[in-house]
DNA sequence: CTGATACATCGACGCCTGTCAATACCAGGG
DNA sequence: CCCTGGTATTGACAGGCGTCGATGTATCAG
């Protein structure tokens, strides 16, 4: 097998050891695709600094509309990366920490150090 | 005008747990949207896998024409991702892993904390 | 110098996506 | 029951992105 030496991010990501297979491919750049989004990024953090949040609470951090932050909710929550609970009128969202770590991952394990 | 410099100083801007500026969230999203393409991550997969590949090795295996697949290298380099290095009348690119670390970084530290 | 090769750039096309106004849907209050 | 308020959906628009053919540029072989 090819010998590589961990260079500097500790060891081998398998992203970049194993090969990729077009469909892996495909459904991970799905997964980017949902991250690639400055709107959903700074969702990503208020949902998750504030642990739950309705989208009525989203609108005016995110400065955009109701059906824009409806719409980023859900490409986020179609990606798996937060979940929505429907309680009385309002959707109190929350993040999928596993999906994140699961994307996180496949750019590469940070944590294999263990001796 | 002040262009953010990728901090090599701050390791991660967590997305999960810091408040995320825009300027931030608009570079991360970036990051993303470089991955955010089934043939670059396999493009990734292919460099990374050869160490070292020519342009010309990629067209086969990705499927795309010369101007596409060179459209993604530069993607990827403007991305910081991949470095391209010009012997003759080959450019070999390879893997910058610190920035694949750096971006993993971004979607929360694995590590639950160092002691 | 001439030809061939590797890569980058340009122009154009079609698809996808982010955005908002308008509207429909759903739950609670009177 | 009707009204109010929070959310999802629709329709439409502009902009960006992936793709390729054609062309330009640089490098090597002869």
């Amino acid at each position: 097998m090819a010998e590589r030496q961990p260079d500097a991010a500790g060891c081998c990501p398998p992203v970049l050891e194993a090969p990729l297979d077009e469909s892996d491919a495909t459904e991970l750049a799905q997964g980017f695709a949902a991250l690639a989004d400055p709107i959903r990024l700074r969702l990503l953090n208020l949902v998750a600094t504030a642990g739950e949040v309705c989208s009525c609470e989203l609108m005016a951090p995110l400065g955009r509309s109701q059906p824009t932050v409806s719409h980023h909710t859900k490409v986020l929550a179609d990606a798996g990366l937060i979940t929505g609970e429907k309680r009385g009128r309002w959707v109190w969202w929350s993040i999928v920490p596993a999906r994140l770590a699961e994307i996180r991952d496949a750019l590469g394990s940070a944590e294999p150090a263990r001796a």
